[in-house]
RNA sequence: GGCCAGGUAGCUCAGUUGGUAGCAGCGUUCGCCUGAAAAGUGAAAGGUCGCCGGUUCGAGCCCGGCCCUGGCCA
C-alpha cells in the first residue's frame, strides 16, 4: 500500500525547528527541492517574527532570493518596519498559508525560528482580544507607576494570575489586566497541552553543540556587520524603524540603533549582538528541547536532507506520529 | 633605573575607622512564558582577596620584600 505525501494517512506538515545560526533555512529549501524532485510540490512558511519585515535582511540572514530561486516562500517580507509583528495575527496568517499549500496538494514545510509562533501555529492556541486604547493606558501606568504596583492591582482582580506572574513582569502583568478589563474575566490563559491541532504534522529539529552554536553565531554576526548591517539600519530608520515596536527590537537592529544614537560603541554594539542572540538561543532550547514530538537530526551530517526527507516523506514516520 | 597608580568572582569594579568579602554590573548555568516573543522575566553557581614573611587575639585592609600591569620621569 502506498503512502505518499499525499497518501491515505492525509497531508503532512512539515516543520523545522532549532536555534538560530543552525541552518533551517537552507533546510527547509533543499527539502522542498527533495520532495519536487519526487514530482511533490513543497513550499516554505515562515515562522519567524523578523523574516516578515521587507527591507531587514542582512541582520536576519534572510535567504536571499538566489538561495530560494524555485521555492516560493510565505511570509517573508510582508510587513513594513513600523508595524507591531504579533503572535495571534501570525497564527492566522501562518494557518491561512498552511491550509492554501494543502488546498493545492502541496507540502508547507514551515521554518520556524520563534517558538511561541510555532507552538501558536500547531496547537491549540486560543488568543483573548486586544484592545489598542486600554492597552496604550496600561502601558502608560506602567512607565509611570513601575510594575510592581501594577501587578499589585493585578493581585487584587485576580490573585491566580497574579501568582503567576513575577512581580518585576511588567509585560504579562500588562496582557493580564488588559484581558480582564475586556473580558471581564479572570486572566486565565496558560501554555496549551502539547498536542497537534493538525493532522499529519512531523517536527524536525536540528541538533547542534553549543561551543559550535556560539562559533557559528560570533561569525554570523560579523559577516553582518561586514555585509552591511550598519548601513541597512540607517535605511531603515529612514523608513521608520524607530517607530516600529517589534522590528526596532530585533536582534542586531537594536544595538545599532544604539549605536547611532552615541549609546554605544560600534565595536560593543557587535559584542552586544552576539551576546543577545547567544541567550536568545538557550531561550529556543528551553521551549524546544522539552518538545517530545520534535524528531532531532545533527545539523551537520552529511545526509541531512535524505534523513529529513526520510522522517518527512512518504514512508517516514511521518503523519501518524501524534506524540502528545 | 627612579617615582606614581594598581593587582579582589570568567570580565569591569566596590569594600566603611583592621573583625565571617559585594542583594554589585556584565557574562555563565538553569527556569518561567498566550496579542512586542530576535520580546519580557526569575533563580543559582562562581573568589586560597598577586606571592612570601611580619605586626596583631584577628589583615583584602597596617609593615617589609618579591613578582606582574599601566602611566610619568630618566
Amino acid at each position: 500500500m502506498r503512502r505518499g505525501a499525499f497518501g491515505e494517512t492525509g497531508p503532512v506538515t512539515v516543520v523545522l525547528v532549532g536555534t538560530t545560526a543552525t541552518g533551517k533555512s537552507r533546510l527547509a529549501v533543499d527539502l522542498a527541492r527533495a520532495y519536487a524532485d519526487r514530482g511533490v510540490a513543497a513550499e516554505v512558511v515562515n515562522a519567524d517574527s523578523m523574516l516578515v519585515y521587507r527591507g531587514m535582511d542582512v541582520g536576519t540572514a534572510k535567504p536571499t532570493a538566489t538561495e530560494r530561486a524555485g521555492v516560493r516562500h510565505h511570509l517573508v517580507d510582508i510587513y513594513d518596519v513600523r508595524r507591531t509583528a504579533t503572535v495571534a495575527q501570525f497564527q492566522a496568517l501562518a494557518r491561512a498559508a498552511i491550509q492554501d499549500c494543502r488546498d493545492r496538494r502541496v507540502v508547507p514545510v514551515v521554518v520556524g525560528g520563534s517558538a511561541l509562533y510555532v507552538r501558536a501555529i500547531l496547537d491549540d492556541f486560543t488568543f483573548p482580544a486586544t484592545d489598542p486604547v486600554r492597552r496604550a493606558a496600561l502601558e502608560a501606568d506602567l512607565t509611570a507607576v513601575g510594575p510592581e504596583t501594577l501587578h499589585l492591582r493585578l493581585a487584587a482582580l485576580d490573585p491566580a494570575a497574579a501568582a503567576r506572574i513575577e512581580p518585576a513582569n511588567g509585560r504579562r502583568t500588562v496582557r493580564a489586566l488588559e484581558v480582564i478589563a475586556i473580558t471581564g474575566q479572570p486572566y486565565s490563559a496558560e501554555l496549551p497541552q502539547r498536542r497537534y491541532l493538525l493532522p499529519g504534522v512531523v517536527q524536525i529539529g536540528l541538533s547542534i553543540p553549543r561551543p559550535v552554536l556560539d562559533e557559528r553565531i560570533a561569525r554570523r554576526v560579523q559577516l553582518m556587520w561586514d555585509g552591511g548591517l550598519i548601513a541597512e539600519v540607517r535605511r531603515l530608520e529612514a523608513a521608520g524603524l524607530r517607530d516600529g515596536v517589534t522590528a526596532s527590537r530585533g536582534l542586531g537592529y537594536r544595538q545599532v540603533l544604539s549605536f547611532l544614537d552615541g549609546e554605544i560603541t560600534e565595536e560593543l554594539a557587535q559584542e552586544q549582538t552576539v551576546v543577545g542572540t547567544r541567550k536568545f538561543a538557550r531561550r529556543q532550547d528551553s521551549w524546544f528541547l522539552k518538545d517530545e514530538r520534535i524528531h532531532w537530526l545533527a545539523h551537520d551530517r552529511p545526509d541531512l536532507v535524505s534523513a529529513a526527507y526520510a522522517l518527512a516523506g512518504p514512508g517516514g514516520s511521518g503523519p501518524g506520529q501524534m506524540t502528545h
